[in-house]
RNA sequence: CGCGGGGUGGAGCAGCCCGGUAGCUCGUCAGGCUCAUAACCUGAAGGUCGUUGGUUCAAAUCCAACCCCCGCAACCA
């Protein structure tokens, strides 16, 4: 069996722009799968935009143009944001496409089939901004008699006839799964959020709507469309071709990894298995639930005016500043803080003035004291093996568990940890001082910094593609050879019998400025 | 008793599940170096880990109570 790996965002609701959070979800999406690749295994991965819904209808009239045209324009700019922050992702998906339709109806008939979903009568309080029903005990009345949701939006009495899933059925056989499988659901937090919610009883889910048509149509009832979420749920599976159980499916799924939001951790941790386990597929294996970004301290929002657009950030900083930024600054799973002065900070202290100044001292040297040949080896001192021996550990255990376990802070802080350790090194070291001394010694230096700076390269790859390919470029490493395995075998030496010639260095991360503070 | 997150040296965070000399980055101070992107290296100062009580030989870490901050309408991961 080939050793292979799903992975999927959340697919993006494309009724705006997309925005920091899109962001930070993709770009850590995009690390794991090349993490993967690294190691070796054939990964996909899945993005797209859930276009369906009462709010895309509502906000095309609004807009005076057509839902699938919204659509389009907005599904465009998501494309084009993961594009300019270099995400290798290898289907996007859009809710709209033909194929996502028929997936959708295949899934719906399959649970039909196993007597989950009925015909039943919906009635009570209904929120059209909420999308959602309450209980006449949730509600708020104002004065004058006027009821509002609990979120204080308008409700209205609502009869609607609606196609039921049998949640309910799912209660205990969800809590096996969560019991048998603890890493089904993290961080534990959303863990304990949805086992307390899925003890608390389930009900059956309402799954159809009949007072808009935007969407997939119910198979057999052609006046309903369904639930948004049983729609765009199904957009994990549409992209492996179900129905069709062969091929990519049979080589993909199930999925190793749903990565999402937290705010959207119930639908992909309850009514997900809930409904493939009524279709009889497989269950994928682990639904990640990220936390928010916010603007120094507060939540982004247009009404604020504080929504910062992501392309405008990569293009002020780097994409590969902000996606290092983006791994680097937050405990990934909670909420945290950003800024401009953070971004900046964090690029400068870590990526010019630790990494960056490192690989340029470094081959800086190289290029003036060798003429551009790659310096010889003339055995190793105890304090060479120690280096080697630190920036090993760093990558194949400290960086490596960190990032299986997505904890991408912690695997670039072990990462810095052995910028560090090389600088120390080079100090300590002083190959400047050698040259008038001890060539021979000095060749030997430059030349373990050498290797261990292609190889903190290469395992922070994941994070910054772009710089680093570069970086790896200039340093003559072959493509083949930027893979963890490749990487720790001899290539050194063989590059020194090669024809490559080192060119004068150039600063891989310039100092970033801070941006003049907006007047308020 | 609605749900959840958080309170750790000046700032931002990790550690807490699996108790045992409090860790990291930035900032500050003092040295060093001069190859390098005014970058780099070394050392130091600075914390009774929100409060109170409990369990324990031992608690930031477990238990109980309490205080404070932040999310849970919309756009939205």
């Amino acid at each position: 069996m080939a050793d292979t790996f799903y992975l999927t965002t959340a697919i993006h609701y494309p009724n705006g722009k997309p925005h920091i959070g899109h962001a930070y979800e993709t770009s850590a999406a995009d690390v794991i799968a090349r993490w993967q690749r690294l190691k070796g295994r054939e990964v996909r991965v899945q993005t797209g935009t859930d276009e369906h819904g009462l709010k895309m209808a509502q906000k095309a009239r609004d807009l005076g143009t057509t839902p699938r045209a919204l659509a389009d324009e907005m599904s465009a700019h998501f494309r084009d944001l993961f594009d300019k922050l270099d995400i290798s992702y290898d289907r996007f998906i859009r809710t709209t496409e033909a194929e996502h339709h028929v997936a959708s109806q295949a899934l719906w008939r399959a649970m039909e089939a196993n007597g989950d979903l009925y015909l039943d009568r919906y009635e009570g309080w209904y929120s059209i901004r909420d999308e959602a029903y309450y209980a006449a005990d949730e509600l708020i009345e104002r004065e004058g008699g006027e009821k509002l949701s609990p979120q204080g939006t308008p409700v209205e009495w609502t009869v609607e006839e609606s196609w039921f899933f049998r949640l309910s059925k799912y209660q205990e056989p969800l809590l096996a799964l969560y019991r048998d499988n603890p890493d089904f659901i993290q961080p534990e937090a959303r863990r304990n959020e949805v086992l307390r919610f899925v003890e608390g009883g389930l009900r059956d889910l309402s799954v159809s709507r009949t007072s808009f048509d935007w969407g997939v149509k119910v198979p057999g009832a052609e006046d309903h469309v369904m639930y948004v979420w049983v729609d765009a749920l199904t957009n994990y599976l549409t992209g492996l071709g179900y129905p069709d159980l062969d091929g990519d499916m049979a080589r993909f799924w199930p999925a190793d990894l749903h990565l999402i939001g937290k705010d959207i951790v119930r639908f992909h941790a309850v009514y997900w298995p809930a409904f493939l386990l009524s279709a009889g597929i497989a269950l994928p294996k682990k639904v990640f639930g990220h936390g928010f970004l916010l603007n120094r301290g507060q939540k982004e929002s247009k009404s604020l005016g504080n929504v910062t657009d992501p392309g405008a950030l990569a293009d002020a900083y780097g994409v590969d500043n902000l996606r290092y930024f983006l791994l680097r600054e937050f405990s990934f799973g909670q909420d945290g803080s950003y800024s401009a002065e953070a971004i900046v900070n964090r690029s400068n202290s870590e990526l010019a003035n630790s990494f960056g100044n490192l690989a340029q001292r470094t081959l800086s040297q190289v290029f003036k004291n060798c003429e551009g040949h790659l310096p010889g080896i003339t055995g190793h001192t105890p304090e060479d093996d120690a280096l080697f021996a630190l920036v090993d550990k760093a990558i194949r255990t400290d960086m490596a568990q960190a990032y299986d376990q997505l904890a991408f802070s912690q695997a670039l802080e072990a990462w810095m940890g052995a910028v560090f350790a090389c600088n120390a090194y080079i100090d300590v070291q002083a190959p400047w001082a050698l040259k008038k001394t001890d060539e021979q010694r000095m060749s030997t230096v430059l030349a373990t910094l050498y290797i261990c700076i292609a190889q903190l390269a290469v395992a922070v790859q994941p994070v910054m593609p772009g710089s680093m390919a570069t970086l790896l470029d200039v340093m003559g490493v072959s493509p083949d050879l930027r893979t963890l395995a490749g990487i720790a075998s001899h290539w050194y030496s063989p590059l020194i019998e090669s024809e490559f010639r080192l060119a004068k260095p150039e600063g891989l991360f310039p100092r970033l400025e801070i941006p003049a503070e907006e007047p308020a």
